[in-house]
RNA sequence: GUGGCUGUAGCUCAGCUGGUUAGAGCACCUGAUUGUGGUUCAGGGGGUCGAGGGUUCAAAUCCCUUCAGCCACCCCA
């Protein structure tokens, strides 16, 4: 064995972690809900192609980021590196594509083959929602608005901005591709060696280098709008207007573009300066030609994803741990009588810890330990008269409580 | 995948140019307190000094390799 450590780029979600995950996919899943989005699964592995033929086989992802293995039977299967691929399979192999618009939410790990940073996981976890039918502008702005409203209520609107762009229809998206790499064409001896390797596959990204010299060369590169047909341009039209009556503010970044070759139109991300390289903490777009790419009827599409993980390091407080009712039996008779206590009261409803062993003072002290509201103290005393001892450990003070009024008693606490 | 920085107790860190049994705070355990936690006091457990190799009389300390984390690139959630 190499060693007892977690994989490279993996991390455990211990129950700290794990509470900040909780909550944060909680209030995806809550929001969704009331947006009228149903809660979807798909599996974490599908056959390779679902990706490699919807992601383009040039992307980063399918080129060196895909946890890829051949099974027993043969097959090629590869661990999700994202949601939508996963949806739009299940689109077509369920037969969705009758329930169209199909609104749907998931939450799950995701897997890609990528050097680790912060804020960047071999495995990590997403929430993210799939609208699924409409080709309306308006679906763009309601998926925004859903995004807009799970960061605001993770308590992040102040510390992230949506920057939007629009890829265009396909058309026009071509013709800036042609028109880009006749420009960059003419300068290629002055790119970075990274640009000249994205001006094969996907010059789009040139206008995103960090490249100081890149960034001279693109300041004057021809512009996205200028290449943008009549309809995509009414279409980012409607989509700003919408946000606009929404009052989400938005910033035009039109740098911003997509790895994925399946995106088109809106492309958008909420980013954050907290997280160093990592900005992105929710982003998303338009794939109207993700469905019939693979082999279903033309289906347009829109949505986002989120890292948790991202999220669970921006969000401060968390909701508190739900405070226990500590059950402390003194004896032999006690320890019988409160084990069924103790199950009668999980039973009702409230949260109970019993204490397994140990003098008294070590089970207050683990009943202090848990954050525990009140003690419930049992002993001989106690079993005599058919009562407990209720020591609230807030204020120090104790009552005897009759065991017919003890649930009731406790109730009261919360 | 490329380049750089870092790696000492569960956590945060000290340990000077190599020199005896590697320290502190927090956390944990026990006792003072036989039916009373959170405060205080006293004591205690816990470390292959990330791993492997090398130099040396002697390595946490110097060198090499490797693993992991972090930072930037790349890419994105």
């Amino acid at each position: 064995m190499a060693s007892l450590k977690p994989v490279r780029g993996t991390h455990d979600l211990l129950p700290e972690e794990a509470r900040r995950a909780y909550h944060v996919t909680q209030v995806g899943r809550m929001l969704a809900e009331r947006y009228g989005y149903d809660e979807a699964a798909t599996p974490i592995f599908e056959f390779s192609e679902v990706f490699t033929r919807t992601l383009g086989e040039t992307s980063d992802v399918v080129t060196k980021e895909m946890y890829t293995f051949t099974d027993k039977g043969g097959d090629s299967i590869t661990l999700r590196p994202e949601g939508t691929a996963g949806i739009a399979r299940a689109l077509i192999s369920g037969g969705l594509s009758q329930n169209l618009p199909l609104k749907l939410f998931y939450a799950g790990p995701m897997f890609r083959y990528e050097r680790p940073q912060r804020g960047r996981l071999r495995q990590f976890h997403q929430i993210g929602v799939e609208l699924l039918g409409v080709a309306d502008p308006v679906g763009d702005v309601e998926v925004i608005a859903l995004g807009a409203a799970v960061l605001d209520e993770l308590g992040l609107q102040e510390n992230t901005k949506l920057e939007i762009n629009t890829l265009g229809n396909t058309e026009s998206r071509s013709a800036y591709r042609n028109v880009l790499i006749e420009y960059f064409g003419d300068h290629w001896e002055n790119l970075s060696p990274d640009s000249q390797a994205r001006l094969k596959r996907n010059p789009l990204r040139i206008l995103d280098s960090k490249d100081e010299g890149d960034r001279r060369i693109v300041a004057g590169a021809p512009i996205f709008d200028d290449s943008l047909d009549s309809e995509s341009q009414d279409f980012f039209a409607e989509v700003c207007a919408g946000l606009e009556i929404l009052e989400i503010n938005w910033y035009r970044n039109p740098r911003l573009v997509r790895g994925l070759d399946y995106y088109c139109h809106t492309a958008f991300e909420f980013t954050t300066e907290a997280l160093g390289a990592q900005s992105a903490v929710l982003a998303g777009g338009r794939y109207d030609g993700l469905v019939e790419q693979m082999g279903g009827a033309s289906t347009p599409g829109v949505g986002w994803a989120s890292g948790i993980e991202r999220l669970s390091m921006l969000i401060d407080d968390i909701p508190p741990r739900r405070r226990p009712f500590a059950i402390v039996p003194l004896g032999n008779a006690a320890e019988e009588f409160c084990l069924k206590l103790t199950n009668r009261l999980r039973r009702a409803g409230l949260i109970v810890d019993l204490s397994y062993r140990g003098k008294m003072k070590q089970r207050m002290k683990r009943a202090n330990h848990l954050n525990a509201r009140a003690a419930i103290i049992i002993g001989d005393d106690e079993l005599e008269q058919s009562s407990a001892t209720v020591r609230d450990l807030d204020s120090g003070e104790q009552e005897l409580v009759s065991l017919n009024d003890l649930q009731h008693r406790l109730e009261n606490f919360l």
